[in-house]
RNA sequence: GCGAGAGUGGCGGAACUGGCAGACGCGCGAGACUUAGGAUCUCGUGGGCAACCGUGGGGGUUCAAGUCCCCCCUCUCGCACCA
């Protein structure tokens, strides 16, 4: 027999299915549609294990659907601007354009060794003029419908991208990609008005049934939606055109607890209270000293609290005092009016600050104990769920939390003290770049006419080629006379581009409306095949996105469809967040971290560092990165042991949405197991060379019952929940089981269920191990592409077996194991039972005082005594 | 602090609506075939001599709990002064 020769045998399969565009799709009328999308990936350079991991995901699913009968879109494309190509620009001296191609075309390359059922004529790259250009039509569609506006305010700044980040670019104070800490800066810049789609967003994410529910809640959470009031409690001294001070609070039933207010540093609103007074020295040098320190650590709910009194003060509404003006480190201008009422007896934060400054605090809800005593305050009680009532609080005294938020609001309406109000935490989206390597901003700026927006017949502005990469900061395109300089559109006068480029995850928006009808050249896309598409049924892709990618992708799809490109409201029916691929690391104290390669045994079996001979001490796993020097290029992996190796071992080795840990041993594992599948198939290939079978044989088998057990396993576990690697544990199963008949020489006795047995494996192990499901299908003399063979069916009637096997319990503990034709009844079968040996010695002497029987599962005999 | 998720053999992981805990794979052990095998095949493999004990710990519900309820511990992830 000859060996499974990997390596030629993919290639071979690889061309056969390029050369008959077997990946091709097209809108079908006959055929449910399917779209199945994994997140395109950065042209980095090379494909890593996490590549592997998705890409084999969407392609099972794809190519299950397929055979399921569906129109299945499986796209592929490129996230093509960014970073990265800027940095080897400067490095390297490539042109980020030639750079990023060359990558591209690398990674293509192997994407396609790894068998995946793209249809590459789709294939997208947004760094193309014709892809960009639409980013740049929809910048202005929005800017026409007022989402896309330029405002001059403190933005993120990562100082070693050089280039401003949205707000879910930073997380925990640093660049999402570089790490590095992000500073605030005052700067005018392009935003996309998310907000305006705030509540919607939020609503919507309770139709996302088939997404994470930890995903939801991380985008629930981010939008941040409180509902309150907005009150204006009037300056007892006006000052001048400021009469007033108005805040937000969700906690309007605690508003005759106010004792102070307190303003954030940031509020113009300072300025114009300290004017003339003698506390402007103090406060203006509180304000400098708070606005110099970092923001990250500033806003840390541990920093102390502090604050500086304005000499201003406010009329509390209800209660007519004059309450203090502060203004305090702790409240965020961004949020709300930048200003608050504090009620330090049901605020902590507002407690710690009145206890700092001896502040009056007072007690207006009490516990339903009643045993807060004003004057022995510990702590704010902040608490809203029990049964607090209000007290101190004029008419509302008496009233449960509840009671008093909802009667407060009508009251503070009703006498026009303020207005109910909801407040998002979700900041609009800063697309500004200050950057290269992306798409050009479609404005100019004209001396006369102020900003203008570029004509859609003017599309692209294309990114000039021709510039040099200096590495000296600023972007390229701010020195390149011919990009800047233009003319207006509106007075023909002379006119300066917009130097800033868009955000990268603007290209990533909408890119997968774009492989709908990716050639398409009057519109971003063509509404017909749109509607055919979308949504994308099946998206996949990495937890990393909860909140970036998805969000922004959700606000596109519902601001397209507002602009009649789309019927779909939501981008994505189904979400898999696949988890990382990690490894084990080694560190040794001189040398950092060790790849495998620097390690070398000791005499005790463990490890050393190979450059110095200490020990090198095994450390977490963790997620595979260059930094740890826990790697495994995936190159090496199919070099050695093929894709199909590749792809079932990724598969295999963990649930999809957990982290999957890298190991040889499991390779091998996988390796092992197509190698059985190889021997076994070839050994049989006999038995097709005579007749096939003649159609299905009513008669019931047990090798028969193992192939449809097999089928409904299989079809069951990757339809329903991607469960992967019990499938793939199903078709070790069948195959052992397979060998074991074969062994009893049904081949030769069975031998038309054995065929079946043989071509339902080839069939099942197709969307998991294609190539060699190809070559054997082939082998066993089948013409047609497995691609093209219907997915099977099972039949129940033989799945059924005619002898059950009853595990029978006394007291709950499994005594024996009862087998019987499958049509005793329960009679019959708790007979049997009692009538066993092993169960009639734990009865015996005692009493029966119930038999449980679960038809056809088992028998619990319980006894006493 | 708030929110989400997880804790099962030596390891990765199975177990549908409560119903045989540990499928499948790795590792390990024994054997077969071999000049040899790190190839392949077969068998075994939670712990314990046993009664029994075993799904992070402690209670509970139930004929029956990995699964349901209450309390606690640990870990991972996300958000973190949002008024």
């Amino acid at each position: 027999m000859e060996n499974y020769e990997h390596h030629q045998l993919e290639k071979k399969w690889q061309q056969i299915w390029e050369a008959q565009g077997s990946f091709r799709v097209s809108e079908d009328p006959l055929r449910p549609k399917y779209y199945c999308l994994e997140m395109f990936p950065y042209p980095s350079g090379r494909i890593h294990m996490g590549h592997v991991r998705v890409y084999a995901i969407g392609d099972v699913v794809a190519r299950f659907k397929t055979m399921r009968g569906y129109a299945v879109l499986h796209p592929m494309g490129w996230d093509a601007f960014g970073l990265p190509a800027e940095n080897a620009a400067i490095e390297k001296g490539v042109h980020p354009d030639i750079w990023t191609r060359e990558n591209i075309a690398y990674m293509r390359s192997q994407l396609k060794r790894l068998g995946l059922s793209y249809d590459w004529d789709r294939e997208i790259a947004t760094c193309e003029p014709d892809y960009y250009k639409w980013n740049q039509w929809l910048f202005l569609k929005f800017f026409e419908k007022g989402l896309a506006y330029k405002k001059r305010s403190a933005v993120n700044w990562c100082p070693s991208c050089e280039t401003v980040l949205a707000n879910e670019q930073v997380e925990e104070g640093r660049c999402w990609r570089c790490e590095t800490e992000v500073v605030q800066k005052e700067l005018e810049q392009w935003f996309f008005r998310i907000t305006a789609y705030a509540e919607e967003l939020l609503r919507d994410c309770d139709r996302l049934t088939a997404w994470p529910a930890r995903v939801l809640s991380m985008q629930r959470h981010w939008i941040g939606k409180s509902v309150g009031v907005e009150v204006d409690f009037p300056l007892a001294e006006p000052l001048g055109d400021l009469a007033a001070l108005r805040i937000f609070t969700t906690r309007q039933d605690t508003i005759y607890g106010a004792t102070f207010m307190s303003v954030a540093p940031e509020s113009p609103l300072v300025e114009q209270m300290i004017a003339g007074r003698e506390q402007a020295p103090s406060v203006r040098e509180f304000v400098a000293r708070v606005s110099r320190q970092d923001k990250v650590l500033r806003t840390a709910l541990e920093h102390e609290k502090e604050g500086v009194f304005t000499g201003a003060y406010a009329i509390n509404p209800f209660t007519k005092e004059r309450i203090p003006i502060w203004v305090a480190n702790f409240v965020l201008y961004e949020y709300g009016t930048g200003a608050i009422m504090a009620v330090p007896a049901h605020d902590q934060r507002d407690f710690d600050f009145a206890s700092k400054y001896k502040i009056p605090i007072r007690l207006v809800i009490q516990n339903p104990e009643r045993t807060l005593r004003e004057d022995h305050l510990k702590a704010a009680y902040e608490e809203q769920e029990t049964a607090g009532v209000l007290v101190n609080s004029g008419q509302f005294s008496g009233l449960s939390v509840a009671d008093a938020k909802a009667r407060l609001v009508e009251f503070i309406k009703q006498q026009e003290f303020g207005r109910p109000t909801v407040n998002y935490r979700l900041r609009d989206w800063g697309v500004s770049r200050q950057r290269y390597w992306g798409t050009p901003i479609p404005i100019v700026y004209c001396e006369t006419c102020g900003i203008v927006p570029v004509p859609l017949a003017d599309l692209p502005v294309e990114l000039p080629k021709d510039v040099p990469f200096t590495g000296n900061g600023a972007s390229p395109l701010l020195h390149d006379e011919s990009f800047l300089r233009t003319t207006c559109p509106k007075c023909h006068g002379p006119a300066r581009r917009e130097t800033d480029t868009m955000d990268t995850f603007v290209d990533s928006s909408w890119y997968f409306l774009r492989y709908c009808s990716p050639h398409y050249e009057l519109l971003p896309v063509e509404r017909a095949k749109a509607d055919y598409w979308m949504p994308v049924d099946q998206y996949i892709g990495g937890i990393e996105h909860a909140v970036l990618h998805l969000l922004y992708a959700r606000f596109f799809i519902k601001a397209l469809r507002d602009l009649g490109l789309t019927k779909a409201d939501e981008p994505f029916t189904s979400l898999l967040t696949q988890g990382m691929v990690c490894k084990e690391t080694y560190r040794c104290e001189t040398h950092g971290w060790l790849f495998p390669s620097d390690l070398v045994e000791d005499e005790k079996g463990g490890w050393k560092c190979k450059h110095c001979g200490q020990p090198a001490e095994r450390g977490r796993v963790e997620k595979m990165s260059k930094s740890k020097k826990n790697i495994v290029d995936p190159e090496h992996l199919v070099n050695a042991y093929g894709a199909d190796t590749a792809r079932i071992f990724s598969l295999f080795a963990a649930p999809p949405e957990k982290d999957l840990e890298w190991s040889d041993a499991g390779v091998e594992g996988a390796y092992r197991f197509l190698g059985r599948v190889w021997r076994l198939v070839n050994g049989l290939a006999g038995i097709f060379d005579e007749k096939k079978p003649v159609g299905p044989s009513t008669q019931v088998t047990e090798l028969r019952r193992l192939t449809h057990r097999t089928i409904k396993k299989v079809t069951e576990d990757v339809d329903r929940e991607f469960q992967f690697n019990t499938a793939i544990a199903a078709l070790m199963e069948f195959v052992n089981g397979l060998y074991k008949f074969e062994a009893e020489g049904k081949a030769g006795t069975e031998r038309e269920s054995f065929q079946e047995a043989i071509e339902t494996l080839l069939i099942l192990l197709s969307p998991f191990a294609p190539h060699m499901s190809e070559e054997l299908w082939a082998r066993t003399g089948h013409d047609m592409m497995l691609r093209h063979v219907a997915w099977p069916a099972y039949r129940e009637d033989m799945i059924k077996s005619d002898i059950l096997t009853i595990p029978v319990q006394v007291n709950g503990k499994l005594r024996s194991k009862l087998v019987v034709p499958a049509e005793w009844t329960k009679a019959q079968i708790l007979d049997a039972s009692l009538a066993d040996e092993k169960v009639a010695e734990w009865v015996r002497g005692k009493t029966i005082t119930k038999q449980i029987y679960i038809d056809k599962r088992l028998v619990n005999i319980v006894v006493e005594g």
